[in-house]
DNA sequence: TATTGTTATACTCTATAACTATA
DNA sequence: TATAGTTATAGAGTATAACAATA
């Protein structure tokens, strides 16, 4: 053998917590942003657990849920949509290809394709979605239906500075 | 000359808007984790914006206030309280201690670090504590001061399923 | 044996620029 | 000239594994 130690590493996965005990946070408590921050990460994890099987990430999970509910979108319209880079969209959409969840149509226009979910994309993406509710309701589990819907609403008011 | 063409490029940068015109979004309206993913990505579009002359990054700056307010903190646990791993402490503090912002002191243990501001890195982190608070607001504008610790409590509940 | 900091490496994400075929 | 999709490339960010020094 190459060598003679056992194979190491740095043992405990790497895992966010959001608060620690004894730390001092001090003006990141404060910051909307900071807790927008860390919620998300938290949510990120459980996502990232509870889906990675699927082979899906929240960035995957929205595109089909934007061409199922937008079929004959653009790539060029969903990058605007997911708030990408026309090239990121590419590769998103060849792997939903091969791995035929998506289909690119002719579209009048020969430099573009309209999107469509394949009819197997249509039967996993619909999998998909029960997973993800129940990833939702375990991750907002803290929440009750009201609070849910008030944290939602005061979310989307974020961000809206100015046109 | 190379080639005869005129720089050329996608043209408009990319930019995340939280909600397009026209999109149907479907079940990602009614998903907590999508809403904090959507405000999060245009807190972290405004925060890159308003503090990129500076070199910050909202990693970067955490890092700099836990650091403040928890003076002695070791990297391994600086990387706990973070959520990234030890690797990537490495490099955050070999920066700050390039910009002269953040020393490492002895310990008694000759394995590890105390980290702490310099004298210059409080002065700076000072700065950067004004310009993220300005941010804050801006992004948080839409809230009243009760609606922002209305929001910061109910995303502190989240993430918090079992232990 | 276990821990701290470190390095090497690789992978993912995403951006920018340039190219092509169309329009 | 402008646009849609594509490719090439590069830069963050971050993880894992392995290593040296120390405990």
């Amino acid at each position: 053998m190459a060598n003679g130690r056992k194979p190491e590493g740095n043992g405990e996965p790497v895992h966010f917590n959001a608060r620690m005990e004894g730390i001092n946070y001090e003006i990141l408590d404060e910051l909307v942003g900071y807790a927008v921050r860390r919620a998300q990460l938290s949510i990120y994890e459980d996502f990232a657990f509870s889906l990675a099987a699927e082979d899906l990430t929240p960035q995957r999970f929205s595109s089909l849920v934007i061409i199922e509910n937008n079929p004959g979108i653009s790539q060029t319209r969903l990058a605007e949509v997911m708030g990408i880079a026309r090239s990121g969209v590419v590769s998103i959409i060849d792997r939903f290809e091969e791995s035929g969840l998506v289909e690119r149509k002719e579209s009048g226009d020969r430099r573009s394709y309209n999107l469509h979910l394949t009819r197997e994309g249509q039967k996993q993406l619909k999998k998909y979605k029960k997973a993800v509710r129940e990833h939702d309701d375990r991750i907002a589990g803290g929440l009750s239906a009201a609070e849910r819907q008030q944290l939602i609403g005061l979310l989307r008011k974020i961000g809206q500075h100015q046109a």
